[in-house]
DNA sequence: GTGTTTGTTATCAA
DNA sequence: CTTGATAACAAACA
């Protein structure tokens, strides 16, 4: 489940990586992962190459170096994406593999494969097919970006005036506000929970019932919990991986999500976990209000 | 066979 | 028009 801090590490290496690299070859294994006709999808990129990488939520966009028709590529990991980057090197001690977890590559997962130019390859695997990638004008991506995305945190947009602006008239609860990406972008279901955790604010509480002291701690907690993630590569709880394959180790930071049945690490309670708005909800009763 | 997992969109209601 | 709530999708695993 990449969130921000996944996309956003995955982003900062792979930018190193690939960009200015000549794409040689692509192969389409799943065409319903590519959002765009294969001949297209194939003439626009290879013989192309990236210039660089922008994220915006858990949006990643490669910018294309010879812009036509399209300027970028939108790539979205949506729950089980992965882009794993491998050397020419590593791809001959590599074999084969069957197992979501096992980051060898190809495996029965893999969806798209770049080819650059030095023999190095992009593997885009999606076991459960919800991520794509899609070829699109500037015009477009900046439309998307527009429509599509809130306030980005870890960026001087993200002020507390326009955090609490969000929060003043919404009769919906905290979790689903910081949720809705449209409002706030890159939060997903265990940033949100931490997030609510550490700011000791009940994920089902009305967003506009909470005190101005309660939204500045949110505030904070938000941007803090997002950057430690970034800190420690990411949260793998199933599916993420780094693009070296590698996983995150934010995961033995939580302090709520997937914990449940397990002790509170603040007041010893037992972490509870319900189902609310159809996603399973970490948290302490004790020290959440 | 059943329940569980979640990012996002579709759909419907108010 | 906006806002909010919920279902649906996809696919594998325990």
């Amino acid at each position: 489940m990449p969130e921000l801090p996944e996309v956003e590490t995955i982003r900062r290496d792979l930018e190193k990586k690939i960009a200015g690299q000549k794409i040689k070859d692509i192969e389409i294994l799943a065409t319903k992962s590519v959002h765009n006709k294969s001949a297209e999808f194939l003439k626009v990129l290879v013989g192309n190459n990236f210039s660089h990488i922008e994220r915006r939520g858990k949006l990643l966009m490669f910018a294309l170096d010879k812009t036509g028709k399209f300027g970028f590529l939108l790539i979205h990991l949506k729950m089980t994406g992965q882009l794993i980057y491998r050397h020419k090197k590593q791809l001959l001690a590599g074999g084969h593999s069957q197992s979501a977890m096992d980051t060898n590559v190809p495996n029965k997962f893999t969806r798209v494969i770049f080819t650059f130019s030095d023999g190095s390859q992009l593997f885009f695997n999606d076991m459960r097919r919800f991520g794509y990638l899609k070829l699109v004008s500037t015009e477009e991506k900046e439309k998307i970006v527009k429509n599509n995305f809130g306030i980005e945190p870890l960026t001087p947009d993200y002020t507390f005036e326009a955090f609490e602006k969000l929060f003043k008239k919404r009769q919906t609860n905290v979790k689903a506000l910081i949720l809705n990406q449209k409002l706030i972008s890159g939060i997903g279901n265990i940033y949100a929970d931490e997030a609510c955790f550490d700011a000791g604010i009940l994920p089902f509480r009305k967003a506009s019932t909470l005190t101005k002291a309660e939204l500045e701690k949110l505030y904070h907690k938000i941007a803090h919990v997002l950057k430690l993630a970034i800190k420690n590569r990411g949260t793998t709880f199933n599916n993420y991986v780094d693009s070296d394959g590698r996983t995150g180790s934010h995961v033995n930071f939580l302090n709520v999500y997937g914990r449940d049945g397990e002790k509170c690490k603040h007041c010893k309670s037992i972490i509870l976990k319900v189902k609310h708005a159809g996603r399973g909800t970490h948290y302490c009763s004790k020290c959440q209000k």
